[in-house]
DNA sequence: ATGGTCGCGTAGCGA
C-alpha cells in the first residue's frame, strides 16, 4: 500500500500534473495541500477517471486540503477542534481498509508562521500544539496511522541548504522544531528521515525564486509521520523530485511511504 | 539598466 502527500499549489493548475504522477505512483490514498479553490471548484472528475474517490475541504484562493483514495473513505474529520468553521481548511482525516490493513490518515497543511516572532508565527505554534493534541489522542488508539503534509518545519540543519542564512526563519525556529520532536518523543516516526540516513539532501521543497531548483537550494518540509503500528509496516520510502523539473511544476514534490505487512 | 517567482483574482497578500 502507497500513501502519499503532495502540496501542488493550486489543484486546478496542476490537474495534468497530478493525473500524470498518479498514473506513475499509483498511490492508493493521496493528501493534497493547497487546493487555492473552493469545494465546488475542485476537479473531482480529473481523478474519478482514475480511479480515486476525493474528499474536499477548500477555501477561496489560500489552504485547503483532500484526500483522494481507490477505497472508501470513513469516520471523515475536518480541522483539529469542535469549530472547523472558524479554522483555515489545514487539516483533514479519515480511515481506509487498504489490502485488509485498517489504516487512519491525517493529510495536513501547518501555517508557514513567518514573520517570526510576531502573531503569524504564535498562530503556527498553536496549531501545531493542536495538531500534537490530535495525533496523542490517536496514539491511544493502538492503530496504524499515518499523519502526511506540509508541516512547514525544517527538522534539523541538515535539511536546509543553508542553515545560517534560515537560522530565524519561522521553519527553522527552536519553538517550531521543538514542538516537531514532541511528536518525536510521543511515538510518532519521520518516515523521511529514517529512509534518509547516510544520503544526503532529502529535498521536498525548492523556492521559485532565486534559481532554486537550478542550484538545489531546497528544504525538507513535507514529512510522514508513522504510529508505532504503521511504523512496524513500513516497507519503502520515496520523494518524487523529478516532478519539480516538469513545465509548470509545484513547488513542493510528492512524498509517499509504502506499508506492507 | 532592469527586474527579479508564483498563484489567486484582478490589488495586494501569502508563501
Amino acid at each position: 500500500m502507497i500513501v502519499a502527500s503532495w502540496n501542488v499549489n493550486s489543484v486546478r493548475l496542476r490537474v495534468p500534473l497530478i493525473q500524470q504522477w498518479l498514473r506513475q505512483r499509483a498511490p492508493d490514498i493521496v493528501c493534497l495541500q493547497e487546493l487555492k479553490c473552493q469545494d465546488k471548484d475542485f476537479p473531482t472528475e480529473a481523478f474519478s477517471e482514475l480511479g480515486y474517490n476525493s474528499l474536499v475541504w477548500g477555501q477561496k484562493a489560500y489552504n485547503g486540503v483532500a484526500l483522494l483514495s481507490k477505497m472508501p473513505l470513513e469516520d471523515v474529520r475536518r480541522g483539529l477542534t469542535d469549530e472547523p468553521e472558524k479554522e483555515d481548511a489545514r487539516y483533514m482525516e479519515a480511515f481506509a481498509l487498504v489490502e485488509g490493513m485498517p489504516l487512519r490518515i491525517g493529510g495536513l497543511y501547518a501555517p508557514n508562521g513567518n514573520p517570526a516572532p510576531g502573531p503569524k508565527f504564535d498562530a503556527k505554534l498553536a496549531w501545531m500544539q493542536r495538531l500534537r493534541a490530535r495525533a496523542q489522542t490517536l496514539l491511544q488508539q493502538e492503530e496504524m496511522v499515518v499523519l502526511l503534509g506540509d508541516y512547514n518545519i525544517i527538522p534539523a540543519d541538515e535539511d536546509v541548504y543553508a542553515p545560517e542564512q534560515w537560522r530565524d526563519d519561522a521553519l527553522c525556529r527552536p519553538q517550531a522544531r521543538a514542538l516537531w520532536r514532541t511528536l518525536l518523543h510521543d511515538g510518532f516516526s519521520d518516515a523521511v528521515a529514517h529512509a534518509w540516513r547516510g544520503k544526503a539532501r532529502p529535498y521536498t521543497f525548492w523556492d521559485y525564486q532565486g534559481g532554486a531548483w537550478r542550484k538545489d537550494n531546497g528544504l525538507r518540509i513535507d514529512h510522514a509521520l508513522l504510529s508505532p503500528q504503521a511504523s512496524d509496516c513500513l516497507h519503502a520510502v520515496g520523494i518524487d523530485k523529478e516532478w519539480r523539473g516538469e513545465p509548470k511544476p509545484s513547488d513542493h514534490v510528492p512524498v509517499w511511504v509504502e506499508l506492507k505487512r
